[in-house]
DNA sequence: AAAGGTCTTTGACTTAAGTCAACCGGTTGA
DNA sequence: TCAACCGGTTGACTTAAGTCAAAGACCTTT
């Protein structure tokens, strides 16, 4: 963990989902308690039962936030890319993180420490403002994957996740998986195998053409029945 | 629905969590935003996709927040009760809401309009910071419930309910289950077969005692182990 | 370029949990 | 009072997906 100063910070913050539209002052408040630092690959940024005593903003490089069970089993909850913010949970709820954070590449963060934003918070509605609709964001995503988890199979929430994929990458009908197989599984909440098998049956089915990461689309309105009704 | 004025809302509402410590003008400005609204058992308050126009606190009875898949399965997302509120995500993120909501007893909700809202809290931090509290409390809840869905069987998702529930009630080893078996079993994420099977498995094995919806906890120990490592 | 490691795929097997169907009280209400 | 109904339980069966094991493909790193 290496701390530096970065001249743009401040224009940089304002770019971000979380910051936009914020005043100059504001953003240049930010940037003074705002501290830049270095994760390398497979780096641990915090662990669950960690206290909380800031969050983080993506500013180059991928994040993974993940629970492990008892017996070793991995859920990843999110993947965070440049500009996302993660760990602002504990900040508000006044506790520690309830999940762990590690680098998938090397990262660049900007990690803003609890106290003095919560101090710039409650002097700055706006901002709370843009918190809130960033928060309820979360909440909604969590309640689709608890839909997805709960209500669908395997197959209904591969499907759901490479239309995801390729709304996301708009590049038409054809779209790369960013995640490793192993990794993309546990997000999908399963296993290699099981991805593996999933991925050659929508193959083999003629929903999609695999060629390595790449995947191509060919029947996408049967894939939008997958991913609704959950099931072939 | 039914509206009406209730002479100590300001006190009511200064009691909740999402308003607890809050000033007694700011109380009454939301006050003066807010109506009581009255559903019967089984009215649905809001469906999926109807416009977030402003949300709820439950002032009596209760609610169910759930979701519906394609082929008619049902999953829960929440219960709530007196104090609890509800619907928050849309209006701060401008959106829709995700799920639905039906009364699960005659019920009396305060209703607070999005723009008047809004326009309270953009005016007031430290409304905003209650609020900030509320939801990433509630992104904690997610959290666990992801982790229970997507790590843990249903035994082990019913050991960490029955857990939860005697905790809540704070009875001892003592607890009342206070959904009918039919909701439990969707709450859970499974069906009331296999809640049932469960329930006798339980009892079978020497953790639990059931009688009705009585339930009372013989081996403690044994069920945070389950709940914990998720399987028998 | 060889060696070691990590991903990925495949096959055989096991198992948790869902489906379907029947049955059993209670409660309701005609 | 008797039929209809609803919630809960039980049994037989099916199935999705996890486990275990082995083999290939693929990078890296020296």
């Amino acid at each position: 963990m290496v701390e530096e100063r970065d001249k743009s910070l401040v224009e940089w913050l304002g770019e971000t989902s979380l910051f936009v539209g914020m005043a100059e002052q504001h953003l240049r408040d930010l940037s003074g308690i705002a501290m830049v630092v270095s994760y390398k690959r497979r780096a641990t940024i915090f662990s669950e039962g960690d206290p909380g005593n800031g969050f983080y903003l993506v500013k180059e490089g991928k994040v993974k936030i993940f629970m492990i069970s008892p017996d070793g089993k991995e859920q990843i909850l999110h993947i965070f890319g440049p500009g996302d913010p993660f760990g602002e949970v504990p900040v508000f709820a006044g506790q520690s993180f309830p999940a762990h954070a590690v680098a998938l590449e090397n990262s660049r963060l900007v990690f803003l420490p609890r106290d003095d934003f919560v101090a710039l918070v409650a002097a700055n509605p706006a901002l709370a403002l843009n918190l809130l609709a960033a928060l309820s964001q979360r909440l909604r995503q969590f309640t689709k994957m608890i839909d997805a988890l709960s209500l669908k199979e395997v197959p209904g929430r591969l499907a759901a996740h490479l239309l995801y994929l390729s709304e996301k990458q708009s590049s038409g009908d054809h779209l790369q998986l960013e995640l490793s197989k192993t990794q993309l599984a546990s997000l999908l909440g399963t296993i290699p195998e099981t991805l593996s098998r999933m991925l050659s049956k929508l193959q083999r089915e003629g929903f999609i053409t695999i060629e390595r990461a790449s995947i191509s689309i060919v029947d996408r309105e049967g894939l939008v029945d997958l991913a609704e009704i959950g099931k072939f």
